[in-house]
DNA sequence: GCATTAAATACGCTACAGCGTATATTTACA
DNA sequence: TGTAAATATACGCTGTAGCGTATTTAATGC
């Protein structure tokens, strides 16, 4: 499955461009999408953690993704998320 | 269940607000906890969209939480989660 | 290999987050 | 209802994100 669990702007860098790329997207065509500039998605991609929420969920929304907040105590759900 | 979908930064933040005051937290002592000012602590619990996500994740990590990033496209997933 | 396209990096600039400090306002409860 | 605790807001300051613009470096295809 595509959800990324992410405990660092590392991670959700790697995630966004996971799946910025699995809508053939390049970081320009994003930027236009977005108002936002090619080397403000880099920097969001690399994981800068100075990102603003306000330039993440311009992206994520851009992309159609969505965060879920949650404990990290999670294991048995985890287990069964396996299914899908 | 404590999981919270975020579409937005005030979404985040009403989410962290919740799990902040189900562990019992004042502000202020999670603010030491992260190294961070009561005010700042409330500027991201307002949903300021300028946020950094450096903060955020600093708040995360004291909280004990993690984000899951996923596409918009989860209905199935979201009927079954409901059994927790 | 070489050309082309994509992504990373640079520079000066403006806007604003987060800081310390302090106060105002709201909420809780005796 | 009054008072203490919790949260929101204010002010001046410093650091840096994101901007436009441009270039450099890396990846892709012929």
């Amino acid at each position: 499955m595509t959800n990324q669990i992410a405990r660092t702007p590392k991670q959700v860098g790697d995630a966004i461009r996971r799946h910025r790329r699995s809508q053939g997207l390049k970081q320009k065509e994003l930027g236009d999408k977005t108002q936002l500039r090619q080397a403000t998605i880099s920097g969001l991609e690399a994981g800068e953690p100075g990102t603003r929420l306000r330039t993440l969920f311009a992206v994520l929304t851009a992309l159609n993704m969505e965060l879920v907040i949650r404990s990290r105590t999670k294991a048995s759900n985890d287990k069964i998320e396996e299914l899908f």
